[in-house]
DNA sequence: ATTTCTTATTGATTTTTATCAATGCCATTT
DNA sequence: AAATGGCATTGATAAAAATCAATAAGAAAT
């Protein structure tokens, strides 16, 4: 259950037994269903979720009722709202379980006493912010700066194991686009 | 010079005068004239910089010779390829000035052995991507769910220091629209 | 087994945005 | 004072994407 988390933990700061001991006691296993939530609009949010198992998706949700994906999560990923979290503001996205998952939580007080405590464990946090920093920036660029079909290219390439699990309207809603139109770009792609 | 820096560092971590006195000496001041580079693409980002004065844009131009801004920075702001800057790849931005600015850079040594030797530095940094990355993902949200007139009243709304200080072209750029089509956008919200 | 739901595709049409081209303004330089 | 370059606006047209609507295939539920 805690497997993937110590793998991902330590592949980036080794960790001594007592250590993992330690971080082990602030982590609250979770099991979600499809299409269960971990987190709806409006409340605040409670947690930062390590998935060891299955994907979920960040999104909010418009006034005509369409969702916008902000953020896949599927194994070793980190999901959350992360402005609720720290603010205690309430949140603006929605994250609910696209396959039935199995997740570590770590509570705002078990992240305050773990950044006090655990100095390493600050040094994950950072890595962590700063690999989604990139990789966010990365896609922010392809998407003011690419035309459609490489955007689609690079996702595919950069997340082929998404591609995979994900229906393509929820890659459509990620990318900014109708369903139909990623159809369209596809199909296109496909007759070269 | 360097009052800005330490002002916003002690709003986040508070230091003490030792403190300040042994990060003081990793930081290197430097002037840039308008239109000058910080980084151009395929070099190496040697440094992060604080901006203490003045106002730079961090960009990536596409095959027809276009610049796409994926940052504004002013005063108090940091900005820098960090993706190049801790891998050591060349960069994929080009960073300039908008501006006369006056920047502290950091470099990669001074980065490193600063997380190392003063543990309020990892904080501070922390914290720092933290906050970029929350804003970057409200900008994202705001492209891949908002209407463009909405768009860029939040943006107008966020920084409107920028708005006020940077060509309109440029934030055209930054919102991933043609300067025409922001030009139009804003007539329409005038009319109103 | 059949019903229901989810998903993907396709076509016709409308809306949005980009592109191309021209103009005028203002600030700076000469 | 005239010339230059950077910038914003406007119009006409083309291209891209959204919308609306219909169909069909597959998976899941009853």
């Amino acid at each position: 259950m805690y497997d993937l988390f110590f793998l991902d933990f330590n592949s980036k700061v080794p960790l001594t037994q007592e250590e993992e001991t330690v971080i082990k006691q602030y982590l609250t296993p979770k099991k979600l269903r499809k299409k269960q939530y971990l987190l709806q609009e409006g409340d605040v949010c409670k947690s930062i979720a390590f998935i060891e198992k299955g994907a979920l998706k960040a999104y909010s949700v418009d006034d005509k009722g369409n969702e916008h994906i902000i953020q896949f999560g599927v194994e070793r990923w980190l999901i959350s709202d992360l402005y609720s979290f720290l603010t205690g503001e309430p949140a603006t996205y929605n994250i609910d379980a696209i396959e039935d998952s199995e997740l570590l939580l770590i509570s705002k007080t078990a992240h305050e006493e773990l950044l006090q405590k655990v100095p390493k464990y600050e040094t994950y946090t950072r890595m962590n912010i700063t690999g989604a920093f990139i990789s966010m920036q990365r896609r922010l660029t392809s998407i003011i700066s690419s035309p459609l079909e490489e955007r689609y290219t690079n996702f595919a390439a950069s997340y082929p194991n998404i591609v995979q699990r994900v229906p393509q309207h929820m890659i459509a809603s990620y990318m900014g686009l109708t369903p139909e139109t990623l159809s369209r770009v596809r199909q296109k792609m496909i007759r070269k």
